[in-house]
Order: structure tokens, then sequence, then C-alpha cells
DNA sequence: TATTTTAGTGTATTTTTTACACTTAGCTTA
DNA sequence: TAAGCTAAGTGTAAAAAATACACTAAAATA
């Protein structure tokens, strides 16, 4: 018989899902893994697994991202813990969410060893999830679109050079609605936390665009004095 | 020998905790507990305490604040959850937080059966607090303040009937600055949130100020629609 | 070299925010 | 009972921010 691990009062399992958002300059995408066993076998679900006993919430939750897709070096954020009480089939089990929003072309998410198969969806068409995931996905989105607007998150997750209209259109997707051109610019450049670039768009069949880069170190320095991020 | 429960991996205790902030229209305050066990056995520190197996965390969260303290029908909402490996001296213990801004008025805390006294103290005078109970004092304050100025808490826990002054007063509290009387009341009165009521102060050494109530349906319809209060 | 496509730019108007000081009402006390 | 104290209540002008809006520039392609 196999060791077990016995405690005077029953303990619920815990677990942690990532809802990891990509941005690939087309559309907003959300990682979802296929489950290869029971329960919700052969269903779409949000990468997560088990806590051990020797790492936070946080770091299990990135371990088992990296396990399941091959993700890496992402930056994620606590969601919300779900507890409700039927809320998994095997029994008490107690997620606490994460969720991310990361650059599609700094990160391929592959399969990991784990998990079946590994698949970028848009938002837009998402299939049907196991467990209590279509709960989660949807807080998941609201925050989203509530910490756009007040942290620069739109910066830190575009590729490190970008243009005014990769940002713009990125905020649109989140945003789910559309924004002025002259406005949004003159918005964005008045924060100053922008450094335009010696360098221009190649090979494409307009006006090339210049690229920007997030002036993160003088974020920092504001943040400190209480800067106020609006968008 | 008494019952145990057994699992194949070992599994961290999970607790709840309570940060519940009180406005008595003189001060901000949170309750504690003096812990009458140990670990930190005479120290101060949240209410709360271990999750049962047919509850939510947030269910178990208003159970163990009566238990603790008496006090009940108090809106909670999730804080955050600790994870950090050390933070228990019982071993491995993950907490979810939770947090409320209630009315001391109609909230008198009094120590329940399990903990050894509950006390409300002014947020700018904490004795120092058991577990990582600081930290999450910190993050509790933070949050509050983020979130009264997006959300009409500052109303809602308020008496049922309130002046304009009293609601400033809370909110100068909250957010530790001092604000504009002529342009708090402009901005409030704006959002045509408020009641007037036919009725006054009596017996204050001054001109008596009117009461107003909170209009609390034609909020919840506006928040509908996608309302977005800010003060 | 004409066409297509997206980048890039300024101004006038409206709305919101801010700064600011005196009168009124009700109780207290001399 | 009048004078004094205290907090309530009120409006306007100036500054700042948000909004609406349309054409020219540059690069590749046909």
């Amino acid at each position: 018989m196999s060791k077990t691990y016995s405690y005077k009062y029953p303990r619920p399992a815990l677990t942690t899902d990532c809802i990891i958002f990509g941005f690939d300059e087309v559309e907003l995408k959300v990682l979802l893994i296929e489950r290869g066993i029971e329960p919700f076998k052969g269903q779409w679900a949000f990468p997560g697994g088990f806590v051990q006993m020797d790492e936070t919430t946080e770091e299990g939750a990135k371990r088992e991202l990296f396990e399941e897709t091959g993700l890496k070096n992402v930056f994620i954020e606590q969601l919300f813990t779900f507890s409700d009480v039927n809320r998994d089939p095997r029994g008490r089990v107690i997620s606490v969410a994460y969720y991310s929003l990361v650059n599609l072309r700094n990160h391929v998410a592959v399969a990991g060893d784990d998990a079946a198969k590994a698949k970028w969806f848009s938002v837009k068409d998402i299939p049907s999830l196991a467990f209590d995931h279509e709960k989660i996905f949807r807080m998941a989105m609201y925050r989203l679109k509530g910490k756009i607007r007040y942290q620069p998150i739109g910066f830190e997750l575009l590729p490190e050079k970008f243009t005014l209209s990769d940002l713009q259109h990125l905020y649109e997707l989140v945003l789910e609605t559309t924004l002025d051109k002259r406005n949004f610019r003159k918005k964005i450049l008045k924060m100053d936390l922008l450094i335009e670039l010696d360098e221009k768009q190649e090979n494409v069949a307009h006006k090339a665009a210049i690229f920007y880069k997030f002036n993160k170190i003088k974020y920092e320095e504001l943040s400190k004095k209480g800067y106020n991020f609006e968008i």
C-alpha cells in the first residue's frame, strides 16, 4: 500500500488555474488545454493543477503552466479563489486562479508533458469548458478590461518595440471598443512613458510606422510617487 | 485514537481571515481579536479560522466572523489568497482573506465564543499582529482606497440616513486626504444617487444638516447598464 | 506612375475639474 | 435676549481634459 497523509480534520484539495490571454496583433486569444484524463477527459480547460507543499500558489501556477504548455517567464496575477462546494466532481477542490496577458510572438505555447494538447483560442470563439471554467473565464475577461485601463499592462506585453497602432489595436481588442486614433496618440504620448526609436517598419505596403518602446524605468519611478495611469 | 482523514498526497490546511473596517463618523477602525490559543497566544489578529468541507471560503469567513466577534449580516469581498510557505508556524496553511467596511452604529462587535476578546482599533494605531497579518492589513487598506473610488461602498455602509458631511468625512478618512466641500457636494449630487429626506439634524449647535439616503435601486439599475461610478 | 493602404498630424468645442469665501441656521453662554 | 460659536450650504470663473473630426505622407504593388 502506498503512503498516505493523515490529518485530524478533513482538508480540501488545492489547485491553481491559469488564464493566459495572448495577443498576436490581430486577435485576443486565450490558452486552453485538452484534458488527457478524467474528469472531463477530452474537454478543454485552463492549465493548472495541484499545489505542492513547498511552493506558493503562484509558484504552483507557474510550474503547472510550464509543464502543461511549455510557457515560462510569464508574469501572472492573482484573479480569485473559487471554492464552490461542488465545483469539482473529484471532491472538495478549491482553486486559486491567476491570469496574465502575453505577447504571442514571444510566448509560443507548445503542449508539455502532462496535457494532451495546448491551443490558443480566440476569446470570441471559446469551446465549452470543463469544471466551472466558464465562470472563471468570465471573471478573467472582466478583470482584464478593468486592469488594462489603470495599469500599463498593455505596454509590457507588446513586443519590445511596437507601433502606436499596435498598442491602440490591443486596447481596442481588450476593451471591445474603437478608439479615435488622434486622441489615443495624444493621450499616450502625453504620458511620456514611451521612447521613440530610430527605427521603422519595413516591407509594409504603406507608410512605415515608427517603433516605440515602453519606458519601464520611468514608469516604476512614477509609480512609487503615486502616479495614476489611466487610459 | 480519534478519527483522522487520509489523502494520497499532502494537503495544505485552508483558513480564512476577515479584515473588517468600521466607520463611526469620527474614525476609521479595524476589528481585531486577541488570540486565546497558541500560536501567537495573547497577540492580536484578524478574525478567521479553518474552512469546513461543506462551506465555501466566503461562508467560512462569515461563520468565523460571527463566532469570534458576534458580527453578522456583513457583506464581505474577497481580498487575496495568501500562500507563503512559512506564513503559519503550525505548518502549511493557506488563507483566503476577505474584507468589508461596516457602520459601527449598526454593527457593534461583541466577542463571541472562540476568541478571548474582539476590539476595534483605529487604523492609525494598530498593535503588532500575529502571522503575516500586517502584510494582509496593508493590502486591505490599499484595496479599500482603490475600491471606494469606483464603487459606492461609501454610501451603503453609512447609516440609512446621513448628511453630506458624514459622507465626505468617510471619504476623507479612507482616502487619507481632504476634499473641497463644494466640489464634493456638486459631484455627489450630480450623480443623482441620493434622495434628499424631509428631515434635519436635531440638537446640534450649528445649522442643522439635511439627511439623505442612498438610492440603491437606481444604482443597481444604472450598474446593469454599465454605469461608471467614480469619486 | 497610378493605386492601395496605413501612418501621422491640429484645432475648435464641449465637458469636467479645480479653486475659492461668504451667508445661514441653530445652539450656547454671557 | 443678544452676541458668539460652529458647521451647513451655496455659485462662478478659470484651467484642464476629453471629444469630434479630415486631410496629407510614405511605402509597396500593379
